[in-house]
DNA sequence: GAATTGACGGGGC
DNA sequence: AGCCCCGCCAATT
């Protein structure tokens, strides 16, 4: 049997937890979050996770880090894409982050495992290869 | 209780 | 890259 909470506040921790993990000049998409965290949990979910930090909490937790999947900022008035630029991270002239260069591989399989996690599956190579 | 909205996303075109 | 449709979960109208 599978326990999945019924109560997404049962998230929550687990959430930040995993938010914890992204490195300066790294950046997650809620999806990534959703799926390292499992058990039903959704991109969506991550959201209202990030939403409900207090400012204290907001100080220990990353939530400048995690973007939606298109790169682009999905907040407005926390200045966060000036956040992401003084640690690192690069955007192009529409405003989406440049994920091939700053997208988070996810935890290492042994911290995974450690913590009851899921690592985040391989993706695949974009290539931009005009073949022909 | 349907429709809408919100810090979302995958697949198809 | 962009647009559309649809699924997802919860709160609000």
């Amino acid at each position: 049997m599978s326990t999945q909470p019924r109560d997404e506040h049962e998230y929550y921790e687990r959430i930040y937890t995993v938010v914890e993990q992204v490195p300066p000049g790294k950046v997650a998409t809620y999806g990534d979050v959703a799926t390292i965290v499992g058990d039903g949990c959704d991109a969506r979910i991550v959201g209202h996770a990030l939403g409900a930090l207090g400012a204290r909490r907001a100080e220990t937790v990353p939530w400048q880090r995690i973007i939606n999947r298109t790169g682009g900022i999905s907040t407005s008035g926390h200045g966060q894409r000036e956040i992401l630029q003084a640690e690192g991270v690069t955007f192009d002239e529409k405003g989406h982050a440049r994920m091939d260069a700053h997208h988070w591989s996810g935890p290492t399989e042994a911290w995974a495992r450690a913590h009851g996690f899921q690592p985040l599956p391989q993706r695949p190579p974009q290539a931009q290869l005009t073949l022909f």
